[in-house]
This record gives structure tokens, C-alpha cells and sequence, in this order.
DNA sequence: CGGTATCCCCCGCGATACTG
DNA sequence: CAGTATCGCGGGGGATACCG
């Protein structure tokens, strides 16, 4: 982007800020992506070409670091500075939680996109030491996005995209927007069972305790996004 | 901009903020501007027709709000959304402010734009009733950004560029760079006046109770910053 | 896995002119 | 003063293939 020959603050940080992708690349940062394709996975649209270019910039604005260890692949990791840039970018998130629902278009819930941020929001701690699958059965979306499973073990959250094999504990039987919604904030997954829109089958206790390991985004969480922050 | 088909906050959140030019009418509008061409002022850069254009998009976005009345000419509004956007962009300059300083080019330094700053921040209530002349000159500057006069007059501030016939009461000789880091506080008065960058002519009183007057950069003072986000 | 290289299209945006 | 109309280009970025 060309710049704007002002020396305003604004001007500067939008030079910076307001370039395509940057504040989704950050966004994955804040939530524990450190290395290429984990980023690549939460910008699924955005070729790698753009996502390398975009983390040299980054790099040299001084926002993110590039770590290359002997024999270990590359990790990158925000500064100082790019967590203080976080915090703009937690109020834009903030900011369209709130103001910019009614934009939300067919194309933008994506099941894979849903399942990746939920796979990484469980809160394991809450589980029995044993193994756990949960299922998750998306009725409006064709056969290749339809079914996802989490498989839990160990602290360890795995996302499948095929039948692990291993019996399901629970199942959420809904659609992509119907559970983008309940993790946005903008339902409750007791209204949407309540309504017809949610059906979750299996395991009484998990149901009962489902508060205490269904993670929200983060926000949706005003403590999580405080962590988010330090 | 085409989106980015994600449902998360952030992603729905830039599809709206992060374009070119946005932060800045944005901006604009929390100092005050509400008329086109004051916008345009504040961003000379910009053409009429992407400003009419962005414009358009913004109150399509709920943001802004376009006001005719019967006989007057148009004016633009911020909405609560987008007064609760303005602390995105307040976040956005802060962490220019701090960060991005080293980013600056001779470019950035157009006194046109720091001028028309100083004027919407003066505090005429410190001044007597009587009319005063303040004179900037810019060293560096070619003869058509050299020269500015700020005639202040019972509340009122006019911006000038050629000499307004009246007695001139204080003379600022600096050059645009210095006064732009004097202005967003990278340094003081007191200290450019010490190492010899900054000159001020004129009457002792002004010079003595400058604090008292001249207003700092919105970034600079956060007791303006929070009022602009009330 | 972690990127580069290349190609090419499209459209964002800058420039300018013009109008009510 | 407050915009609209038009035009043309530059390069941002999407797609794909490829390399270490």
C-alpha cells in the first residue's frame, strides 16, 4: 500500500495496520499460531505467497519476529510491539462482534474456519483422563464439510475431518451459522436447543458440564481476551 | 476491498476499517470536520471522488450518517457506531505514536496539514479578547509551505498562508519536522528552543504562558483524547 | 513442512475535468 | 461549495506450480 504523506499517528499505523490480511495474521498470532501453515490454516483464502510477503513486512515494521532454531522449523511470534498492535486489533474484533453482525454473509460461516477456533478454545482440564470424541454433524453443508470430530486424549484436542474410528461421546447435530452464532455469542446453545436448531445426543454428563469445556471465542470471553492481551 | 469469508469479529471488523483512507476520514470527523471539504482538507491527498465514494460506503455501513437539512449544506456525522469505531482508530494512533516514529519520511512532514492541526486546537480562552496574530516559518519549506499566520479573534481561528496585514505578536522559525515532533511530543518547546531548532519571537506573555494555549496533538494529551471519545 | 517463483487479471485508486 | 463522471495505469493479490 502506498502510504499516505502524513505524519499523523493514525496515518502511520495504517500503513502498517490497514493492509490486507495483516489484522487476521496477528489475530492467529494472539491466539497461539506460531509457525506457516498454522497461519496458512486460519487464513484458509490467502495464498502463501501473499502470507510470506506479508510476515517480511510485518517483520521488518517491527511487529513480528522470525525465530529460526538449529534443525527446527520456523516459528514467528509477535514483539512487544505487535502486541500492543494486538489491542487494535481486539477492538476491531470487539467493535464487529457488536456493529457489524448484520454484514455476516453464507459465505463467511465456514465449518473449517468454526472448527479450528473451537478445536483450539476446549478447555481439556475440565475432561476425564479418558478419551472423548465429539462430533459435530453440519446439516446445511455439503459432504466434503459436513462432518468433523474432535478427538480429546490426553490434553491433546485433535480435529478429524474423517470418522477417527473411536466411539462418539457427543454430538452436535446443527448448522454452520447456528454454531458460529452460539460461539460468537449471539445465541446460547440452550436457546438453540430450545428452538429446534441444536440437537446434541450422547453422554448425559458431558451435556450437563458442557459450560464448564465448550470454549466460546474469545470474544465472547472477556477473561480470555484479557489473557489474550498480557 | 473483496472480504475475506470469515465469520470472525476481526475479519468482518477490517472488511469495513481496514481500507485505504478510512481511519483517516474517521479521524477527521473526531476532530470536528463534518463538511466535505473539510474532510478533503484534512486529507489532500485523496481524491473527491474515492472521499464520495468511502463516504457512501461508510453510511451504507452504518457508521456515518449523512445530514441534509432544507437550505443548509450536507453534513457527515459520526453514528454510535462509528463514534464506537473512533476508539479503534484512537488505539490505531496510539500505537502509531509509540511505534511507528521511525517510519517517518521528509515526506510525511507537509506543514499544510500540521497548520490546519494547530488551528482546530488552539484554546482561545486563554487569550485575551483582543485580536492576535501567531506567525510560523518554516525554514525547510519551499515558498509556497514556508509562511502560515493564525489570526485569532474573539474565539475565532483563521489559517493563513499570505501575510494578513495585521501586527504579528509571536513568530515561530523552526523548521516543519520540529515543529510536527514538538507537536505529537517527541519533544518540547522549552527543548527545541535550548538546542537551537525552534526560535520564538515576539511578546513575553505569549511565550511565557505558551502551555497554557497552544493545544498539543489529540495523541499527545490524553485528557483531549478521552473527550474526543465521548 | 515451509516456503518461492511466476503469471496475469482485475480493480482500486489517483488524476483531472466538469457540473449543479 | 459539494460533489459526479470518466479514464487509464499500476500493482496488489489470487491461483498455481514448483523447490529445498
Amino acid at each position: 500500500m502506498k502510504g499516505y504523506n502524513q505524519f499523523c499517528p493514525v496515518a502511520k499505523g495504517a500503513e502498517i495496520f490497514n493492509e490486507r490480511w495483516t489484522p487476521m495474521i496477528i489475530r492467529e498470532m494472539m491466539c497461539g499460531s506460531r509457525r506457516f501453515n498454522d497461519l496458512r490454516r486460519g487464513n484458509p483464502m490467502m495464498s502463501p505467497s501473499l502470507l510470506s510477503q506479508r510476515l517480511k513486512f510485518l517483520e521488518e515494521a517491527g511487529v513480528v519476529e522470525k525465530i529460526t532454531r538449529e534443525g527446527e522449523s520456523a516459528e514467528y511470534a509477535l514483539t512487544e510491539s505487535g502486541r500492543d498492535l494486538g489491542e487494535v486489533v481486539t477492538r476491531l474484533g470487539l467493535w464487529g462482534l457488536k456493529w457489524a453482525r448484520s454484514r455476516l454473509t453464507p459465505d463467511d460461516y465456514d465449518p473449517n474456519l468454526l472448527m479450528w477456533d473451537i478445536r483450539r478454545r476446549i478447555d481439556t482440564s475440565a475432561f476425564p483422563a479418558q478419551r472423548l470424541v465429539i462430533h459435530f454433524m453440519f446439516r446445511d453443508m455439503p459432504s466434503s464439510r459436513r462432518a468433523y470430530w474432535l478427538v480429546v486424549d490426553d490434553g491433546d484436542v485433535d480435529l478429524c475431518m474423517k470418522f477417527p474410528g473411536f466411539d462418539v461421546d457427543l454430538t452436535f447435530i446443527t448448522t454452520s451459522k447456528v454454531m458460529a452464532d452460539i460461539w460468537m455469542g449471539y445465541t446460547s446453545i440452550r436457546n438453540a436447543i430450545k428452538n429446534g436448531t441444536l440437537t446434541l445426543e450422547g453422554e448425559r454428563a458431558l451435556k450437563k458440564d458442557i459450560d464448564d469445556w465448550f470454549g466460546y471465542s474469545v470474544f465472547h470471553d472477556p477473561e480470555a481476551l484479557q489473557a489474550s492481551l498480557s
